[in-house]
DNA sequence: CCAAGGCCTGAATG
DNA sequence: ACATTCAGGCCTT
């Protein structure tokens, strides 16, 4: 019985290092065995110890406590290449982080990498964002939607965010003027939220589905990009066949059909484990 | 409905 | 050095 609550407790635990460095945040810095992370209008700092604090003290569930992570994880283990990759990070969580932020994110994500989306993310805070200080460092709160909705197409640029510009300006825009509403898209269906977010310009599928996993609470979504087509391929070529060289809008609508069947509802995590652990095998960097 | 080509940028490759 | 390729896609034709 000691035994058995021991490993319960040991399951619970957040691996946060592997949990950051798992492309789905990017404003993120260890700073004397601290993480600290820029979240929308709030600095969140994550002791060695695993404990959470936000600076302005907003309530947030950046954990997800409200997962019954042990239920998914039983639930996603479908096939022996998901368990493996569950056993090697078994502290890997998907963080509830700030939806515009995460927005913006994955707009200057697409056709990117890694290390080019933090640093032009670190340059539009640094531009647009409140200066803050926070246990005696200096950040930059993310930027506000209306402060980038009236910053000039070459000031977005001049961040390194290229093309993306002119989406990033659209979308702010959007929000500032509640033609979309964000929180709201929290209560929505899949579906819904994802059509909604699509009229984004600079926002498809996978783009989409990374907003809806990593901030609107949408658990069965799987973002579908060119790691996780590779890893399709290579490990589940027998259950999900594709049908075209590219994957058109309707080719990945039927995958993800195909996948939720496979996963179930929390496909979302399977993703998080098979993206980590293959990244991982080929040793590319993170933040 | 699908295929092909273009797009900012900067690090990696030859 | 200098040119080319490539990277967590998307949009237009």
């Amino acid at each position: 019985m000691k035994k058995l609550l021991f490993k319960m407790q040991n399951k619970c635990i957040i691996d946060v290092n592997n949990s950051i460095n798992s492309g789905q945040v990017f404003l993120w810095k260890k700073n004397n065995s601290n993480w600290y992370g820029v979240n929308g209008q709030d600095i969140l700092k994550i002791t060695d110890s695993g404990k959470i604090k936000s600076y302005k003290n907003i309530r947030t569930d950046f954990f997800r406590k409200k997962d019954n992570i042990e239920e998914i994880i039983k639930s996603i283990s479908k096939d022996p290449i998901t368990k493996n990759a569950v056993k090697q990070y078994p502290g890997l969580r998907i963080f509830e982080q700030d939806p515009f932020q995460c927005l913006i994110s994955f707009i200057v994500s697409s056709n990117s990498n890694i290390q080019k989306i933090k640093s032009s993310l670190e340059k539009l805070s640094r531009k647009f964002g409140i200066k803050t200080e926070f246990d005696n460092q200096e950040f930059f709160l993310f930027p506000k939607p209306e402060n980038l909705a009236k910053a000039s197409i070459n000031e977005i640029k001049s961040c390194g965010t290229g093309y993306r510009a002119n989406f990033i300006k659209d979308a702010a825009n959007r929000v500032m003027l509640k033609k979309i509403n964000l929180e709201n898209l929290k209560e929505y269906s899949y579906q819904e939220t994802k059509k909604e977010i699509c009229q984004i310009s600079g926002v498809g599928n996978k783009v989409a589905d990374c907003i809806m996993l990593f901030s609107l609470n949408k658990l069965e979504s799987f973002p579908l990009d060119r790691w996780m087509i590779r890893i399709l391929e290579k490990y589940y070529s027998d259950k999900f066949q594709l049908e075209t060289k590219t994957i058109t809008e309707k080719q990945y609508e039927i995958l993800h059909e195909k996948i939720v069947e496979h996963f179930g509802p929390f496909a979302g995590y399977a993703q998080q484990f098979l993206f980590k652990m293959e990244r991982e095998n080929y040793q590319k960097k993170w933040l």
